[in-house]
DNA sequence: TAACCTGTAACAAAAATGGTTACAAATCGT
DNA sequence: ACGATTTGTAACCATTTTTGTTACAGGTTA
């Protein structure tokens, strides 16, 4: 696996819950359908958590949404499981030399290209809701 | 430096190429621009070579671009420094369990949403050229 | 009280990334 | 022709990130 899959995986979580609201899922319920192990789970949780997307109680199994999956959108969730919110999608270069033309200000450039290109795709993220992606789980194309 | 600072030295190198263009640069003078070792100078040039963006000649310095800068997308830049271009922008966990009706959708699920937001990324790197870059990097607002 | 669960720390394993050394082969200036 | 310089590339190390795993304190439930 490359990268980072959280997001992929909190997307999976809260549409379990959505699915088995009635359900009290614990960790271990969620990792099985996941396929990983079940402290995995409970990290993720526990940003969504921070995030204040669910709510959870120390010691009961189930997860509750905060909001209607029609008000959650997936830029909610990606925020939610970043740990550096400051961190780009993009990363650049520390410490260019200051006594060049390009080195000096390549920073400040790059950083406004960049910056487009993830607002941009954040935008696009904002406008899927889970209750998308349910439709698009429980009844494929 | 998190992440993958390739994407932003590749621009960094293009852009000395074009404001030094009668001058050779070897990759120990890029380095120091950039402020590495001329062996990752090297290695990115090479990335370059290979996706057709710029022509090397091995034992000479200094790379040449194949297309003025106005007709050099940030875009084509960052496919040519990603070493696996099929590998998206967001990961997706693998196994997920296909017994469970969510784990059994939830791939295609993502991948459909995550290819549009990786799409709108492109669309908005597509829009700014090296040419742009220039601007930005020479004359700063 | 016994069984179960969460939250979290601690650690291992694997992968990605960047830096470094080394060196063969190509080129250039004289 | 020769020596200096350069590229291209392999090999290796250190660091960081990510995931998986074990362990356990403390809360909850029946």
């Amino acid at each position: 696996m490359t990268g980072n899959s959280r997001f992929a995986v909190a997307v999976h979580i809260l549409s379990l819950l959505v699915t088995q609201r009635d359900e009290r899922l614990s960790s271990d319920r969620i990792a099985e359908s996941v396929n990983t192990n079940p402290v995995v789970i409970r990290r993720i949780i526990g940003m969504l958590n921070r995030a204040g997307l669910v709510q959870t109680m120390p010691g009961v199994a189930g997860a509750r949404l905060t909001r209607l999956p029609e008000e959650l959108t997936l830029l909610d969730i990606y925020w939610a499981v970043q740990d550096d919110p400051k961190e780009g999608l993009f990363a650049i270069h520390e410490h260019p030399n200051p006594d060049c033309p390009v080195g000096q200000n390549i920073q400040a450039a790059l950083q406004g290209a960049f910056c487009r290109a993830q607002t941009a795709m954040e935008r696009e993220l904002s406008q899927v809701t889970l209750s998308d992606m349910m439709q698009a789980i429980l009844f494929p194309a």
